[in-house]
DNA sequence: CCGCATGATGTAATCGTTTGCAAACCTACC
DNA sequence: GGTAGGTTTGCAAACGATTACATCATGCGG
């Protein structure tokens, strides 16, 4: 590091070997006696040689990166995804480079754009409200896989069962006694969004009931909008004794707009949130939530996007995450 | 995408130029003619060629992408700082490579790593615990910001006045009428830890008062760490009226456990905490917090770098981020 | 002792750009 | 018309590795 980098021309030279048994003896050790081998590891030691990985990728024709599409990164339910996934990628000699789609000046063009940039050997999509035009049926450009999400085509996706979280939670109101059970929803459109609700609709059908539009409160996975929808509930006169919400951000943000207007939880409504965040456990009163384990998921994901990558694939089974109801102080029986 | 990538010669050939005129129209528009500028860019647009990033960064000496260890990316308190970083950096044109210094195999050696495996153009560290071995006198290497914490070496940080930010939780206490005032500390060692502690005995010392040892408890920045001091709290004979902790997680942990043995807060004790992290606003109480810039740090921490790396220089000016304290409903004079 | 398979090494082309240098061109002024 | 000065351009050499192919021993069976 003093003067020049050294590169493996040095090491040659040192070595009294060519280039190429260098190099060999870099990637593919066995391919060179163990008498020069021995000789390079010496000169690679005595000058602290480090392989020049730009080098190297344009050579093999790739980056040595994935990236991963992120909606919002300072969301904690994403970070812990992040952090499995580069565990995984680094142990394979990837980095993990990360983009926020919500801060990207145009957030629809990015998709596009590390598709066919070549900036990466791989796509990791924690969003899936990207546009997709460009990811059908493609024959070329690196392996795209999702994480949480999924889409229409035959994308790879690691998920959960998300209708069966919600079902899961709608029963367990109900065997506590709840019949009047609202839910606060997702954005508009999305998967996750769309699926829970239809798991909330499709279990109070089979349970003799119905979800009332009045009781369906709108909102975006964020704490603000949990909040919001606690001002509509406590603004009905008619109110649910329950709500299970599509995110434990939103319940959060619903449980603490409750208990600031002076109702207690779960004595006035018992709630249920979908993630299992760190932080649910410690709530007052603890969330009852559906646990989404984010480290597996981040892992299997990563495990996936290799296997693609070294299939030369554009397509891989998907994965089915279990599911597991974690029971805290937030719901108790009925008034 | 079809055959072939293509490349600069195959535009080259269509406009009928160099590839040299090819490279300069893209980097450097001002130095060809407008007209062949026309012919290159027409080119460009009809077969929808796109630069080899690996090649030009192999040609100009560098990644093209920059390292952030953090300590915990499950973390929500650094996943904001990313978010601000991201933006800065892929606005110039770098990518952000995360790494988690708690999964790696061996954190040891990871900065060392990262450092001499010329892997990025430049490292950020969220973590100054790392063997400072490789950072000082320097000669060469990719610079390294640090941000939130630092060390004693002249590495640039970004950070925040932590013994005042201790300051203005100790004099809200006492202004509040508090006399009797704990601590929970964050991991022994770390600056910031060090600083605030410091913080809060000074304060107190200025106040003629002092912070007993009994009413200082360890913790490490995270939930659980709180929820621990909240049993040690509970155990107390003599117990403090009021807690200052060094991290919004530790304040929630510790809250939570406190308001799960019966005791309200601020009735039973009044919290402040440090960070003020999304969800404190809608804890109940809502949390009375030491508020850190954190999308802000992220970005000046993104822009030192950036102009330590135009500049090729190893040092730069470290920044101060102000503080603010945020009043909520966890802090009430005392019973 | 010859021929051939096997294994270890070297030679040189290649990956796709950027850029120093020199040539070519143009303008304008004497 | 010649020349100086300034733009534009092209040629070809990097950048630092990998790898197809050629070469050269070596060993072994016949």
């Amino acid at each position: 590091m003093n003067g020049k980098a050294i590169g493996i021309k040095d090491i040659a030279r040192l070595a009294g070997v060519s280039t190429a048994t260098v190099s060999r003896t870099l990637s593919q050790p066995g391919m060179v006696s163990t008498s020069t081998r021995d000789a390079v590891m010496q000169a690679v030691r005595a000058t602290g040689y480090r392989v020049n990985h730009t080098a190297r990728n344009l050579r093999r024709q790739r980056t040595g990166s994935i990236v991963a599409l992120v909606p919002r990164l300072a969301n904690p339910f994403f970070s812990q995804i992040l952090s499995g996934m580069a565990g995984v990628f680094s142990a394979a000699g990837y980095g993990l480079l990360v983009a926020d789609t919500e801060v990207a000046p145009d957030p629809a063009r990015q998709l596009s754009h590390y598709i066919h940039s070549g900036i990466a050997d791989g796509l990791v999509l924690l969003d899936a409200r990207l546009p997709r035009g460009d990811l059908c049926n493609r024959v070329a450009g690196p392996p795209v896989v999702l994480a949480c999400e999924w889409m229409d085509d035959d994308l790879p996706s690691i998920t959960v069962d998300n209708v069966e979280g919600a079902a899961v939670a709608v029963r367990h109101f109900w065997q506590t006694g709840h019949r009047r059970i609202g839910h606060i929803t997702g954005p508009a459109g999305n998967v996750l969004t769309e699926s829970r609700l239809h798991g909330v609709r499709a279990t109070l059908a089979t349970l003799g009931s119905a979800l009332r539009d009045d009781w369906t409160f709108p909102g975006d996975f964020g704490l603000e909008s949990g909040a919001r929808a606690a001002a509509e509930w406590l603004a009905l006169k008619d109110r649910p004794t329950a709500v299970f919400c599509s995110s434990d951000e939103m319940a959060c943000g619903f449980i603490g707009a409750v208990q600031r207007a002076g109702l207690r939880v779960p004595d006035a409504v018992s709630v249920i949130g979908f993630d299992d965040i760190e932080v649910s456990a410690h709530l007052t009163p603890g969330l009852t939530s559906v646990r989404q384990p984010r480290t597996r998921i981040g892992r299997e994901a990563g495990e996936v996007m290799l296997s693609m990558i070294a299939a030369q694939s554009l397509t891989a089974p998907s994965r089915r995450i279990p599911l597991e109801l974690i029971r805290r102080a937030s719901v108790a029986p009925p008034p």
